[in-house]
RNA sequence: GGAGCCAUCGCCAAGCGGUAAGGCCGCAGCCUGCAAAGCUGCUAUCCCCGGUUCAAAUCCGGGUGGCUCCUCCA
């Protein structure tokens, strides 16, 4: 197996610190809105991921957190009168039924920052102890970036200028500018406040990470964990950040590995709130099945901007379709077990840093030679089982092709619709039978206008939603 | 101001020094009452200019264009 590692910038043989299991920590959401199609590529990037090494062989055991304290879920509270917890817990519900409808699988450990508390403040505490952080006036404790002579490698940014300094909040007490806060420390009025042996307060974001990953993990005596993913924009100052505390606070650094994905972008820019171009998760679903929706985002290497447009969906859509149809083809029968050449061809193709474009080049090849056998002998049990075999590792893998077609093919259709097709259907095939064309093609034609599309086959007809 | 990523057929997208995968669209054919579906065949020398090499889309230098990070962010 081969990974992008995003610092050394190249990519690399995955060695995992204990043979045969790879530990995995992802940054999750902050809970104080939607979901929308970033956290869905991003959770999509780590679930392939986490797959292909289960495939491969490896057990895995993934973390992804819930960040439940934060300057902007207190912001939600003072705007909406609900508590932290309401709050926090309607939207990581949410946030699990989305990612859910895109088959992306549970994490191992889901830690939330509320819950990590003594964690946080152990590592805190122990920090301080080791003088590689200082409380200033307020109360509020900021980590002493000088004093980690490593500080600035993960991300390259060692020497910043002025003008990068200029952006980064102004603190007078701060004995550099780089320092980040650690704890906040209660300021008056303020009521998300816990406790810790240094006051009441709340954790600061990056201490949260380093806190769950030391609580959870046990590492060895060079790396906590083998990789930590996340966001492309979380590499600086987020995962700087991260690995300094836990380079100080435990001698050892954090991650063997990092990897970090591309953005959603809409239109050729990036996704966000305050260019008032962001696009919910929620909202995509309630247009797009989450299955095609998972089919189109999955399609282009996790590492590469991703340009959300809904013909490339409709694209998307189409290849997933030609799945479907051979799936239709084969049932019912037996799985027995997949082609041990498209399972190498395709675990080949995920193996490289998960070359998701391949491996669907590898799906199109293996659905036109089974199409073309079929054609030649469509009653061939043991290619039929083989196929079917094959699909349902195409599922395991990548998460897609496990439904049953006709509830593919129908999805969104009521009970009525589909009665009046069926309907409409075995009138169209006495007018055939009957050999009046012109009445079976005004039937066709109705049907088309009702957004359902027909194919006559050996075994009759066979419909589809368009 | 600093740091980085990217640029491949009309569109989406692989490629990681050895002579351009795949999908959509289009065209031709097989199949079909006609379609649809399925199958077969056809369609690019890789933003520009230099350089390294027997060999470059792939490496180096210089342009041009797009995006991101340096502030909360997947």
């Amino acid at each position: 197996m081969f990974i992008y590692d995003s610092v050394q910038k190249t990519k690399l043989l995955l060695e995992p610190i204990k043979a045969g299991e790879v530990s995995l920590y992802i940054c999750g959401p902050t809970v104080y809105d939607d979901a929308h199609l970033g956290h869905a590529r991003s959770s999509l990037s780590f679930d392939l991921l986490a797959r292909t090494l289960r495939m491969v062989g490896y057990k895995v055991i993934m973390a992804k957190n819930f960040t439940d304290v934060d300057d902007k879920i207190i912001k939600k509270i003072k705007e909406t009168g609900k508590s932290l917890q309401e709050i926090t817990s309607y939207y990581i519900d949410r946030y699990l039924k989305e990612m859910e409808a895109l088959h992306i699988g549970r994490a191992d450990i889901e830690p939330k920052a509320t819950e990590s508390l003594d964690a946080m403040t152990a590592m805190i505490q122990k920090l301080m102890d080791l003088g590689f952080a200082y409380r200033i006036g307020s109360g509020d404790i900021y980590f002493d970036t000088s004093r980690d002579s490593h500080y600035g490698e993960l991300s390259g940014r060692i020497g910043d200028d002025a003008e990068s300094q200029k952006r980064i909040e102004f603190v007078e007490e701060k004995k550099n500018p780089k320092d980040f806060v650690l704890w906040k420390a209660c300021k008056t009025g303020e009521t998300i406040c816990f406790e810790a042996p240094f006051g009441l307060g709340r954790p600061g974001w990056h201490i949260e990470c380093s806190a769950m990953i030391d609580a959870h993990f046990h590492g060895s005596g060079q790396y906590s964990i083998d990789i930590h993913g996340g966001g492309a924009d979380l590499l600086f100052p987020h995962h700087e950040n991260e690995a300094a505390q836990s380079r100080c606070a435990t001698g050892h650094e954090l991650a063997k590995y990092w990897m970090h994905n591309g953005f959603v972008q809409i239109d050729g820019a990036k996704m966000s709130k305050s260019l008032g171009n962001s696009f919910f998760l929620k909202d995509a679903l309630n247009v797009y099945d989450g299955e095609i929706l998972r089919y189109y985002l999955i399609g282009v290497h996790y590492r590469n901007d991703f340009n959300f447009n809904e013909d490339d969906l409709q694209v998307a859509k189409k290849r997933l379709d030609k799945l479907y149809r051979l799936k239709n083809r084969l049932a019912p029968i037996s799985l027995s077990i997949p082609s041990e050449e498209f399972k190498k061809a395709l675990l080949d193709a995920m193996s490289d840093d998960l070359n998701i474009s391949v491996a669907l080049s590898v799906i199109d090849a293996m659905i036109a030679s089974a199409n073309e056998k079929l054609d030649l002998n469509p009653k061939d049990k043991a290619l039929k089982s083989e196929t079917a075999a094959n699909i349902r590792l195409i599922d395991e893998l990548l998460g897609f092709g496990g439904k049953i077609p006709t509830e593919y093919f129908q999805i969104g259709i009521d009970e009525e619709l589909k009665r009046e097709t069926e309907r409409l259907i075995s009138k169209r095939t006495e007018a055939k039978k009957a050999k009046d064309f012109a009445a079976s093609d005004a039937i066709r034609n109705q049907l088309d206008a009702m957004g359902i599309r027909i194919m006559d086959t050996s075994d009759g007809t066979t419909w589809e939603k368009l």
